[in-house]
DNA sequence: AAAGATTGTTGCTGACGACAACAATTGTTC
DNA sequence: GAACAATTGTTGTCGTCAGCAACAATCTTT
């Protein structure tokens, strides 16, 4: 069976929003508002998948100043509050791939957001650290991020925010 | 900037769940279950990313003997549901871009799910239908992913996942 | 010491979004 | 009605991402 992934980030669209037609007389397939959706808002999954997508897009929007995306914030943040962390454990404990955090820590470390330093208790593995810049840099981050968390409030409510964070807790 | 996309299916990992270490003594980075997610745990983002990991996982899963993805299901509901639409209206209303939602649809009519009818009243684009099968075959698929919501439900819980729809309602 | 498992790494495949360019067709404008 | 602009479906490119397999170095178990 093939199957696909739910991905981390995304590209901003330049036309998203309004989009205008050769004429102005909408024509039947056009009015995109009254296409029967069936059982589909029914659906979890596409309420969530369409949820996320405004969610990151927000996020990165919110974050281009400092170009910093959702996966990468998460991963500065686990290791910002657990320094010494392995990239085993980052990975698992974000759910990317090892191989995949690789590359994250590629990134971030010719940024000088981290550093890697071999264990010497378990010399396979790396000790990963925020360097002193990385650790200035996460807090100008999470002030963004905060007010990433501002828009999303404001977009579905205060109350609903906290009720969604309440409901979705158990997946960590 | 650069940015990413919140994609819409995913593979199954082999060895997901249970994983065993060399040894029997867990090491300080290993207990990920401890490690400090730090204000990761308050975005809204984070939550709402692992959530779809989980439920798009079961989709697949539920629906594999069918072999229908979430997206591929998506289609296929909007078109049963609004015979006759184009292309660009089911994927601004999917919010697919058009040139993906061409190869979906190659695949779809391959396998005689779905057919695609030059409209006469605008020979730019392909009036979209059902096949005989497709609608068989769409009903089968309904009830699996109803199934997939009852999985939804047991996990999160009814109300829960009623709340969850409510609030996410505005995502269309 | 030998065998098995783990860690980080590289490379491969397939899926996905954004984008650009194109032909055919339709609508607008002069 | 002719010239121009816009839309539709299509193809292809680019970059991101998940899963997988293979590898060397290293650690654990036997």
């Amino acid at each position: 069976m093939s199957n696909r992934a739910t991905q981390a980030t995304l590209k901003i669209p330049k036309n998203s929003g309004a989009k205008r037609r050769a004429g102005g007389k909408p024509r039947p397939t056009d009015n995109s508002s009254a296409i029967e959706l069936d059982g589909l808002l029914g659906h979890a999954g596409y309420a969530v998948r369409r949820f996320q997508l405004w969610i990151f897009q927000d996020f990165i929007r919110t974050l281009a100043a400092v170009d910093i995306t959702p996966t990468q914030y998460s991963v500065l943040t686990v290791i910002g509050a657990n320094p010494g962390l392995s990239q085993m454990a980052v990975a698992q404990r974000l759910g990317i791939e090892r191989a995949r955090l690789v590359h994250l820590l590629d990134s971030l470390e010719d940024r000088k957001l981290v550093k890697r330093i071999r264990s010497r208790t378990d010399r396979r593995s790396h000790a990963l650290h925020l360097t002193a810049q990385g650790t200035v840099s996460l807090r100008q981050f999470k002030l963004l991020a905060a007010e990433h968390e501002r828009h999303v409030a404001e977009k579905i409510g205060k109350e609903n925010r906290e009720q969604l964070l309440r409901i979705l807790s158990g997946f960590t």
